[in-house]
DNA sequence: GAATTTTGTTTGACACATCGAACTTTATTC
DNA sequence: GAATAAAGTTCGATGTGTCAAACAAAATTC
């Protein structure tokens, strides 16, 4: 995997999706795409196009859509980013799965590698019991008055713009 | 602060850098942003335009940017964002200083608040020795061949883009 | 197997963030 | 204070991701 030009975010969310479906249903289909990104399938058309030309899927016109190996090696190490801060979040940090599911949606195209693999190590040492939490557990919230994010309560404002268009998962 | 509109993290990054200018100069000029960062400063003008009329700066023609009191606090609110990741990808996770403050740039735009808060205590915690961590320093690195993103000593891979243009700090 | 419905594509438009180049203001220098 | 330099703005263009609407192909239904 040496792909010298970075993917964008929507890119990479393009081949999750296109990833997911591939496992629930054998073909994916423009359609399906779109509901799962939230967009209209003439978008999804395009980007494919794209997607096509740098070899990351392949498409029959008015056909299914699959992914290529290229794309499947990124695929599924956008997931594992994925399932990496969502475990972070939930495991290490406590949030909520909701919270931890759409953090980690939009945090998945913004971490290096070598920051998931740190992540990782410590999820699976918290999970494996080999590091105390307990000490987060019982601590208090930071709150200090001022600050424009002290609202863990209504916890995804930043995200509710998203939420509609059921991009995350 | 109840900003209904998500920012863009371009205009996240122009108040952040816009606050910091602020911070050692007393005035912020065109120049500066667009030196801070690595940007054209036609595009400065232009983005300014729509700060301004988000009310989060105000800009004399030809002369200095200042943040309003609302973008004071949008670009407080980012930079705590900021630091509260990097501190965590340092002192919790133990990663170098330049590959978290490149994430941290990148994260600072995904994170909501209530992952900000969960993160800040977890740091908070961990610098004032609540957390044992010993377990995470002398554990290897994940490793299983086949995958895309277990190339930890390249690190900065995913931001290597970004490095040039000089946006994080 | 023709009509209808569903699915997919194309087209034209838009907003955003950007650039480079031409132009305008302001500042500096002589 | 006129000439020059530096800083800022405007303009036209580009690429990306998006939409809605018009159109085309495939699938379903009768």
């Amino acid at each position: 995997m040496h792909r010298k030009e970075q993917l964008s975010a929507t890119h990479e969310m393009y081949l999750k999706v296109l990833y997911r479906l591939g496992q629930q249903d054998d073909v994916a289909r423009v359609k399906d795409m779109a509901k799962g990104l939230g967009v209209n399938p003439g978008t999804v058309s395009a980007v494919l196009k794209k997607l096509e030309q740098a070899e990351l899927v392949h498409h029959d016109r008015y056909g299914s859509v699959t992914l290529t190996s290229d794309g499947m090696a990124v695929a599924t190490c956008v997931i594992r980013r994925f399932d990496t801060i969502k475990a972070l979040l939930t495991e290490v940090l406590g949030l909520d799965i909701e919270t931890a599911e759409v953090d980690a949606c939009m945090m998945e195209h913004a971490v290096s590698p070598a920051t998931v693999n740190r992540m990782e190590r410590m999820v699976s040492l918290v999970m494996a019991g080999k590091i105390d939490l307990s000490a987060l557990e019982n601590s208090p919230m930071p709150f200090d008055g001022g600050r424009c994010c002290d609202c863990e309560t209504e916890g995804v404002c930043r995200a509710e713009t998203e939420v509609e268009s059921e991009l995350h998962s």
